[in-house]
DNA sequence: GCTTCGCGTCGAAGCGCTTCGAAGAGGAGC
DNA sequence: GCTCCTCTTCGAAGCGCTTCGACGCGAAGC
């Protein structure tokens, strides 16, 4: 592998001048600009990281951490991911990749140990062990999701509880009285996970305004479960029009069940998802569906993390994206007959 | 931070034999261990990544190289990614994530700059154009999946042709003469995706060997694709009774749909599917299936790794996993009558 | 004509660690 | 008593890069 002092050799200037040229840090002239990066390209040279690490104190990495847990839906938290690595090369960065089960103390492991220069936290939870961490850490930190206490921390989301407003509000227009929302997991709000507990508040608020009868199932997602739940729901709420799923692995089943129970969408019942696109578009009646715009997420959440990073720019607190609702098949004005 | 020098300054000796106390390479008293081990503690000291590569040429960052594509099934990759991830730690190494979208060159950057020590690629396809490229960058690296020409680089995979003729011989054995494969969408195949076209070798092998019909159909993933598949197939096949699905997404609504077409799952039909546990057990009828071993190929593909780095063994060309096969609710005997 | 300035370049220091050779201290062997 | 080892520890060099101060030079200012 050649060195900076091989290039500088065969440019004829000094290794400091090719650091410049690099770097940008200091203005050279066009000539030596492009014998230097003709060297580069001839050479085949690439700099070291570690050096410039240790040189630079600047790893151009950020650290991304994942969930791991089994009830979070793979396919956002995998789109999250790719549109974090795309946006942070294009910004001249990599990622590594952890994952949550080394806890708080790995972030500090990577950060004391230097090996990233910001954070990128996924899933996180109202009370969560790793924000004040983070927040003592001093590097730049984004967190996707938004806890209890944010500290100084930059947070971007969905606004969940908005999004649990616009379904019901959706509904409402279309002549709904009585809707139900089927949710995740039981252990799921438990934990105290945000996103979830939002879009309920957001769906029970909505329904109070508009003087809606409004309930919650907690759902799992195989199919006995849902039609378990679903089989009280009518049971319990007979006269139920409108019902909104946040609870993706349970969506495709869902339309299923609702056909085995008699049940016609929308002739029946409208059904509004809070769910990827991909998802609602692909269901055997498309859904009618608040998407997660989980690229769009991570791309900011780089974008952020870019901006403390160069200009020690203070991100405004966090971002909330709003909820846009598609309205495709599965949801209809309601039948007075 | 601090550095090396602080803490031989604070146990009172020099920095080597701190290095030393951490790396283990020359023997150091029992008594000066503790007091640096305690000194380390006591500072807090980790470190310094770009230093340690810098004077080590090691890293302690294995690179991970995933496939962006859409078409590649979600839950299985994240499945690999997190084994990955887990089995790195657990050798002290940290990922660092790559898409593919930089293609052979993101390859070179990585290695060139000295970021990593060693690369797991994943979705590895027939004729890779990366792996020539891995073959001569002289890092060790490991392929999940088997393209058609290795050369020296080690692979790791479920024995595809292995697992078709599994299905096919489960089915024989339960007495279907004629089956039919349901398999990924065209474009998977057309592009030389190895473990597809491997299956329906398999597949299409033993059917042979036992002078059963056998018939592949790709097919998409939506509802209506699967409907129209599905119509096909028992158009052109009345007499099929085993069908082996070969489509993870697919999976979901293939039962639905076949209860609308009026087959009745195992009575009329027999569905044998290749796809993670998971899926196949939370399907409303659970699925008989050959689980794709994904956290056991990331583990495996880690060992490889660091047999390569740690003792320069050369791993012995690929591993091929023995496709077990776990009979559920979804395929029985064929009724004759 | 002399200072002043800015531009383009260089040299050297230093980032924090690993590692090799060597040195000091004691014990064993003759 | 002297040599020869072994066991621990140290010192110094060096990994490849960035960055700061300085220097030389031509242009501008008086």
């Amino acid at each position: 592998m050649p060195t900076i002092a091989d290039v500088a050799r065969h440019a004829q200037v000094s290794p400091s001048t090719v650091s410049y040229v690099l770097s940008g840090k200091r203005s050279i002239s066009e000539d030596t600009r492009e014998r230097v990066q003709s060297s580069i390209r001839e050479l085949g040279y690439h700099p070291h990281a570690g050096a410039r690490a240790l040189a630079s104190s600047r790893t151009s990495v950020i650290a991304l951490v994942l969930p791991l847990r089994s009830d979070m839906y793979v396919p956002v938290l995998m789109q999250f991911a790719v549109s974090v690595v795309t946006a942070a090369r294009a910004h001249g960065h990599d990622v590594l990749l952890l994952t949550n089960d080394e806890g708080p103390e790995g972030l500090r492991r990577v950060t004391d140990g230097a090996q990233v220069d910001a954070l990128i936290v996924m899933d996180v939870e109202l009370d969560d062990p790793r924000v004040p961490v983070l927040d003592e850490l001093g590097l730049p930190a984004v967190l996707i999701g938004v806890p209890a206490d944010p500290g100084r921390l930059t947070c971007i989301d969905l606004d969940f509880s908005a999004t649990g407003r616009c379904c019901v509000e959706h509904l409402a227009e279309l002549g709904h009285r009585e809707t139900v929302l089927i949710g995740h997991p039981g252990p799921v709000y438990q934990r105290g996970t945000g996103f979830a507990q939002r879009t309920i508040e957001g769906y029970r608020e909505a329904s109070l305004d508009r003087g809606l009868d409004s309930a919650v199932y907690p759902c799992g997602h195989s199919y006995d479960e849902v039609h378990a739940v679903l089989s009280r729901v009518f049971a319990e709420h007979p006269e139920v029009t409108g019902l909104i799923v946040h609870n993706e692995p349970a969506q495709g089943v869902l339309l299923d069940v609702l056909r085995r129970l008699g049940k016609r969408v929308p002739e029946d019942l409208s059904v509004v998802a809070i769910c990827p696109e991909g998802t609602a578009e692909a269901a055997s009646t498309p859904l009618s569906a608040v998407p997660i715009p989980a690229s769009a997420i991570g791309q900011r959440a780089v974008e952020a993390v870019m901006g403390k990073l160069v200009e020690a720019r203070a991100e405004d607190g966090s971002t909330l994206l709003t909820p846009q609702l598609t309205v495709r098949a599965s949801s209809a004005a309601v039948r007075r007959d």
